[in-house]
DNA sequence: CTGTTAGCGCTTTCAC
DNA sequence: GTGAAAGCGCTAACAG
């Protein structure tokens, strides 16, 4: 067992050459001969060498590492984006940093400088709930480290994004309910200042307004997504007088909140109150009583998409060009036949 | 808009004067002027100066960068699991690297590789389903790299690991079943490679042994983990004669698929058939047919403590002394009152 | 064909 | 109180 971690030099010293002769060796260059080369390959086997991407830092100005700042790996939307974020940039010789927000404006300004103090070669971030200030984004310019926004994106100019087309989801959703016969249709939504409520609420409207019925505002509630805030609000929906017989809800999640209510209340799902839903959560296909259908938002294929763009950014002269990229939803039958 | 990214030396220039005095103001060293401090860290600030990590592990020898290598992130355990690990590498001042091995040992040998070439200054890893080779596991002592496994332990010698006590589940298991007046208690298993199988196995016979019961060959089957597998396994449980009235099922997952199973054989969960599980993921409180209990396997407490075993590792001088650590499991019961 | 050297960003020892 | 210089691992331009 050698005391010193394998180098060039240390080979070097091994074999009573120059540094330089076997940094040529080990990458086949012309200029070096040929039983030089085998010692110096072989020698490197023996000792496992493998370069230290740390100094190659400098002479390429890479650090083969990408950034992904995410608010919580712990959920089933962000760890499969994750995922597959991976995949990509592993596919593409790059090793992925990761940090976690838990959705906090300073955890995120800490993390994010954490990956700057690393010389990440891009970053992909998914905005804290409660980030409001964003300069910390535009001080990433000053190193050059490109940035791809990802499903929650902030108001600001010019910039890279993927993120999912969640208005036509909810007008999917609101269009195979009325082609159900309803007519009567809920809205379940969450919170009104996240843009994921908005567009549903666009969708819904927009929808319903196509189809010569206007949006009854009753017909509308807002949860803050925990079990009692959901509570009240299906309680009120139910207490509407010529009540929905269908709701469209802002996730699966919220929808088991709202599902086990309905129960309680002694409705049968899907046929008193007929659900959809977003997210599309495995879960689904295990429960008896379960959304009919759920809107897909694709984390995987998001994720490899921001990826991508990342990589392009990367590898465009112009960084300052924005590229954007809009994954679109896809509502998801879950009927037993 | 500056043009350079801010260093030391660009910071020097524009104030003219040297990177030594630069270096000493940031630091807040004795030996330099009130002014030319003040006039630096003004700068600094002004131009958003971030220390170069890269540059600074040629000084201090470290990256401040920790591994992470998981089978897949996409499951619940292990983004759990990824999710704790990064909070205490945060809380010290460390930012993770993570690579998914996607069970595949060609692919973990990669990834272990690519943290090598970026000298992480430790290691966490879950080993792949099917890696038989641990040489690669041996190579980062020539890099002085710490290592620690966790919940999948390789067959080596003087490692250091963070796992679950899965033997004591398996015995709470089956005393539960017991004390509930069952005697044919059945055992559907994982494949027999996995230590996790193994390790079931012990617990469901030495808690069958303390009660006088004696083990029946014909009341254990095994899963490959996909549908398929597990119901021909526990079509095959519910065709033993004097046939088992509960079942002891690898983790929720294959249970979902054999309740499912049972079901459709017109048999009543946790009345005709009693199901005891493992992992107690968060889905059973959803669903209408789930074990009665399941085996929390805390992949958040495994994580944290596999991260703090490996601080540990660092800051010791004596970095053969491997360090284990065993996170009791604990039976959740499920039951609704 | 091979060795020497400079330089990437930063700290630190040594001069002044 | 401040500057100059070396060195960490590696590559590439240059010299021989």
């Amino acid at each position: 067992m050698p005391e010193k971690a394998p180098t060039i030099k240390e080979i070097a010293r091994l074999l009573g050459i120059s540094p330089s002769a076997v940094s040529r060796a080990l990458h086949d260059h012309p200029s070096i001969g040929a039983k030089t080369r085998k010692r110096v390959q072989e020698l490197a086997i023996e000792l496992n060498y493998i370069p230290n991407q740390t100094a190659l830092y400098f002479k390429e100005g890479k650090t083969k590492t990408v950034g992904v700042v995410l608010p919580y790996l712990g959920e089933e939307f962000f760890s499969k984006a994750i995922s597959s974020m991976e995949d990509v940039a592993l596919n593409n010789g790059y090793t992925v940093l990761m940090g976690q927000s838990r959705d906090n404006m300073e955890r995120e300004r800490l993390v994010i400088s954490a990956m700057t103090k690393h010389r990440v070669d891009g970053l992909i971030v998914s905005v804290a709930k409660d980030t409001h200030d964003f300069a910390y984004f535009e001080d990433l310019r000053h190193y050059h480290i490109p940035l791809v926004f990802f499903d929650r994106i902030p108001p600001m100019n010019g910039i890279s994004f993927v993120r999912c087309n969640l208005k036509k989801g909810a007008e999917d959703a609101v269009n195979l309910l009325i082609s159900r016969g309803h007519t009567r249709i809920g809205l379940l939504n969450g919170p009104g200042v996240l843009t994921a409520s908005l567009e549903r609420q666009e969708g819904y409207n927009t929808a319903l307004e196509s189809h010569q019925l206007k949006p009854d505002k009753e017909l509308i509630k807002c949860s803050s997504l925990d079990s009692a805030s959901t509570e009240l609000a299906v309680k009120e929906l139910l207490a509407v007088k010529d009540r929905p017989t269908a709701i469209i809800i802002f996730n699966d999640y919220v929808a088991l909140d709202a599902i086990q209510y309905i129960k309680n209340r002694n409705l049968v799902i899907n046929k008193d109150i007929t659900i959809v839903s977003f997210a599309n959560i495995s879960m689904n296909h295990y429960l008896n009583d379960s959304p009919i259908a759920s809107v897909e938002q694709f984390p995987g294929k998001q994720g490899e998409k921001a990826m991508e763009l990342l990589f392009e950014l990367l590898n465009n002269k112009n960084r300052d060009q924005p590229l954007q990229y809009i994954v679109n939803s896809r509502l998801v039958l879950h009927e037993k036949i």
